[in-house]
DNA sequence: CTGTTAGCGCTTTCAG
DNA sequence: CTGAAAGCGCTAACAG
């Protein structure tokens, strides 16, 4: 491996020089510049980042943690940050939790050892709190990305869950749904707690009553076992319409429905949280609180190598992203 | 920030032997080894690995290089990669190159200079080249993804595409169409010339003649231009199926036919290339040839691995993977 | 404008 | 079983 060493030696500079033309830092003459990148050109010299950090202490890596890889919302989002950080001079470290406290925690080692510069967080609920403890002990900034974690301060991006789904909600009781079950999320996950308050907010708000039997807390990944939907389907008065708390939780909950030849939204509409992106061009099928994930992804970046860079400690901010109510054919009007 | 020589004075030992300790090497007494322990939960110690990767010049990170990150093909890969790095103890740097050379090269210059200690290289086309000479170069271990370029010697996990194109287009013409259109990507990309001559095999194979006038060459992320396929459909025979070489050139073409009140399969059958991950699950619609991505991926960094630390190289392997006839209701028999 | 010295945090010798 | 010295590749601080 070659050293700024080497082209000293070759360029008759000492190591210091050589430095300074890489970093374009102290004055140095045009010849003997010219020089020192020539010799670097034929040496195929590339810098050690790692020495450099060393010394700095500074990685120029951030790391992005997020919980399911394989969620349109986090792709996209992904994306968003992986753009940002591309175009702000920063090396990207990946990490997929699966919404695994035991993975997440690997990862906060992972992260702390590498000493990055900061981290985008996408929690994987509550329980993440001793892990972004760790974080804040070793004075790594970091930005909460989609979900809240209480006890934390901290800058983050989060989008209008309540809201959105209490829009959700109410454009089911329009077309005259009374009956709405709620596949929610684990009461552990921030976002999931906000939907079930949107919901319980929008029957409310309608006079429709709250029915315990009609609510079910799942995980956003897995979804729905057969048993328990033979239960929700099985009452006396069964929901004529379900609102998932996520993407995934529609998708699962629609084919068990059509595994039992039910049809959506013929036998029972269904909407959710998140859209499902280029599904939803192929085949614009589910009505959804779409959120903008890439935004996420930018603003969160943004915002953490701002944190980073100027310090940014005014207090912590929160930004609050709006999702959009998309009426598509999953949700129909109920037939008196 | 802690380090080695604060808990070596705390646990009043050398440094030394506390490096022992973590790196559970030479022999330490079992008193010794339990103060030290204590005193690092104590001070919340954490290894740094930029000091460790500068005098071991090993970094215990990986690259993994992809063209598209929106494309389930290669999110669905990246999730088998990172599944299997942090498996057998990696850390896992992304990369993104959006089927563009520049932010390729980008992306290596950053590899290299962060001394990864591996690559997982899906390249942009045959333009790589001379980023994966660089590589080698510096002698960095990579094995190559989906796609061949030629003149590299490496190792690599790679589909069957010409196969795959093959049963696609035979599946069109089993259904009585005679004129099959061609939707490829650039010439520059291995697959897509593969899949080219398997589109030509197909046709040779029963006796129907290669029209020119029915293929195009297009970009695997952008697809199709309106003008192009005016006059692809202008024509005096225009075709009555279409086989596309991937899934967004499929989800283009199909949202263009939409666009001018033309239905799938009805006025036009269309195949192609890679599965739709969750979106086929939600609406089976589309008719395509399904490669095992997460296979890919499991694999593609396994043999990276065992490359960099069995020096495994009696010859560069090549592995490759299958793909799998999916018919769906986006291709049907053609009218006489 | 250019060079020397010291040190970032760790591990590999080599001694004891 | 434990420690001292040297060095991985780089840059900040200070001289000249």
């Amino acid at each position: 491996m070659i050293t700024i060493y080497d082209i000293a030696r070759v360029a008759e500079v000492s190591a210091m020089t050589v430095s300074r033309v890489i970093n374009n830092t102290g004055r140095v003459s045009d010849k003997t510049r010219r020089r020192v990148r020539q010799v670097m050109e034929e040496l195929h010299y590339v810098p050690n980042s790692n020495a450099r950090s060393l010394v700095l202490q500074k990685t120029n890596i951030l790391s992005l943690l997020i919980t399911d890889i394989t969620n349109p919302f986090y792709t996209t989002l992904a994306r968003g940050a992986e753009d940002t950080a591309k175009r702000l001079g920063y090396r990207l470290l990946l990490g997929n939790s699966d919404e695994d406290y035991a993975k997440e925690k690997d990862y906060v080692d992972m992260i702390l050892s590498t000493r990055v510069d900061g981290v985008l967080f996408a929690p994987a609920g509550d329980g993440s709190f001793s892990h972004l403890q760790q974080l804040e002990q070793h004075r790594i900034p970091f930005v909460l990305l989609d979900r809240d974690v209480p006890g934390i301060q901290a800058d983050r991006i989060i989008g209008e869950s309540r809201e959105g789904a209490r829009r959700l909600v109410e454009h089911l009781l329009e077309l005259g749904h009374r009956r709405i079950a709620l596949l929610g999320g684990s009461q552990d996950v921030s976002t999931a707690r906000e939907r079930h308050a949107g919901y319980r907010e929008a029957l409310k708000l309608n006079d429709v009553a709250y029915d315990e039997a009609l609510v079910l807390h799942l995980n956003y990944r897995d979804g729905l076992n057969p048993s328990a939907l033979d239960h929700l389907l099985g009452q006396e008065k069964p929901p004529t319409a379900i609102f998932a708390a996520n993407n995934f939780i529609a998708l699962g909950i629609i084919q068990s429905l059509r595994a039992r030849g039910l049809q959506v939204p013929d036998d029972l509409s269904v909407v959710c949280f998140d859209d499902l992106g280029f599904a939803s061009v192929l085949n614009p099928f589910l009505t959804v609180a779409a959120q903008p994930a890439y935004q996420f992804g930018v603003l969160g970046m943004e915002r953490l190598i701002s944190l980073i860079e100027n310090d940014d400690s005014n207090g912590p901010r929160t930004i609050i992203l709006p999702s959009e109510l998309i009426v598509r054919s999953s949700s129909r009007k109920l037939e008196p």
